[in-house]
DNA sequence: AGTTTACTTTGAAAAGC
DNA sequence: GCTTTAAAAAGTAAACT
């Protein structure tokens, strides 16, 4: 009797210590990635519910810590890629993803695609770009998402190339390099999105 | 347009049976030539068939798998030249082992482009699974018949889970009449 | 700038770790 | 859970030309 209840102690504690650890976790990535508290607070319920709803059973906690901030950054509106996400995680990209489907999945977080929009600030000041350069992406972005052409595409590498795009239009060059390093895509991506974009715009240039 | 259900396309069947007799995979991957045996890897034996191309594996209880093939008909072609050649190795087979489809995979065309982010919200984001970040196409669990689809930007979609051909002919149906009445077509 | 190859997702079975 | 098999869809990445 008396072992039952010291087990139950000693598993209680093992919880509380992994659940302290996960939100120690969630914080110190939070802040690697210059998130706002109540990105972190977001993340921290989202990590409680999987917690209580047995989600983390077979998964890893940092590979669940990391997926519930991914998903807060989301539902805050300041999305992370993946790329960025794992770059603050010892979790690799594709166990991140597969982590945060299933919570999602478990949780009903119903969450929306990334609108390739929210990436335009960040990406546009770490290019320096002009404001004007911004309205322009979001110019391209709106147009050509509403013509279909969305559909299927990463959000980081449809924002990249709109920046890309309004770079030009705005007399403010950014190589597809640069642009792609912010965006952590690749040239061929920019090349691509930026084609379609242009055309579908009506813009010969 | 097209109806559909015209273009839909089986791309594989899996299927299932056995010899009803263990088997000793060492001493067959020595005799039967192009057998790709790797007990530390996989504890099937691989043997892939020319026409109808597939792929089996054979295992030392004696099951066997077969993928690969464009038809339930091919899987059944396939697997008799496997128990052929088992046979022609003096290995003893049933006489007539039953073969059981698992799954279907089918390809379609919608024969329209389809706005993933207006259909995640119309078929409703609780029902669907759609991460462009991480895979183009759009996920899509049906109930009846019990099948995925995944939908692309394009239209195709490919639809995998079900047992027999008439499943992808239901789930396109189904498919294009929610679309519709979503007013998500066209 | 554009191509080739390879990987991402879905489904199912097999035997064994 | 993982391992292996096959095939489609379309996007993206890495490595070249």
């Amino acid at each position: 009797r008396l072992r039952k209840w010291q087990e139950r102690i000693r598993t209680k504690d093992a919880g509380e210590r992994n659940l302290q650890f996960a939100l120690s976790e969630i914080d110190r990535m939070a802040s690697a990635l210059g998130v706002p508290r109540s990105v972190r607070e977001v993340a921290s319920v989202i990590y409680r519910r999987a917690l209580d709803d047995d989600l983390i059973r077979g998964r890893s906690i940092e590979g669940v810590a990391t997926s519930a901030l991914y998903a807060a950054c989301r539902k805050e509106g300041i999305p992370r890629s993946l790329e960025e996400i794992s770059e603050v995680s010892r979790v690799e990209r594709k166990e991140i993803g597969r982590t945060y489907r299933y919570i999602s999945q478990e949780l009903g977080l119903e969450m929306e695609p990334v609108d390739p929009k929210k990436y335009v600030p960040r990406f546009c000041s770490e290019l320096e770009l002009s404001e004007e350069v911004q309205s322009k992406a979001n110019e391209i972005i709106e147009t050509t998402a509403e013509k279909g052409l969305l559909s299927g595409k990463s959000p980081t590498g449809y924002a990249a190339a709109a920046i890309y795009a309004a770079s030009l239009l705005c007399n403010e060059k950014k190589t597809q390099r640069e642009v792609a390093d912010v965006a952590q895509v690749t040239e061929v991506t920019i090349r691509n999105r930026y084609q379609e974009q242009i055309e579908a715009m009506g813009i010969h240039s | 347009m097209v109806d559909p259900k015209e273009t839909i396309n089986i791309e594989n069947v899996v299927a299932s049976t056995g010899i009803g007799q263990e088997l000793d995979l060492q001493s067959v991957a020595m005799d039967l030539e192009g057998a790709d045996y790797d007990p530390e890897q996989f504890p099937g034996l691989v043997y892939r068939t020319q026409e109808p191309k597939s792929a089996a594996l054979i295992f030392r209880s004696g099951k066997i798998v077969c993928t690969g093939a464009k038809s339930t008909d091919d899987v059944h072609e396939s697997l008799q030249i496997v128990f052929g050649k088992l046979r022609d190795l003096n290995i003893q087979v049933d006489e007539d082992p039953e073969i059981v489809v698992q799954n279907i995979v089918t390809s379609a065309d919608l024969g329209r482009n389809l706005n993933l982010n207006a259909i995640a919200i119309g078929l409703g984001l609780e029902n669907i699974e759609y991460e462009p970040e991480q895979f183009p196409g759009l996920v899509y669990r049906l109930d009846d018949p019990d099948v995925v689809a995944l939908l692309f930007g394009s239209g195709k979609l490919v639809i995998t889970g079900g047992k027999e051909p008439d499943d992808a002919k239901k789930a396109v149906d189904k498919i294009v009449s929610r679309l519709e009445e979503l007013g998500l077509l066209e």
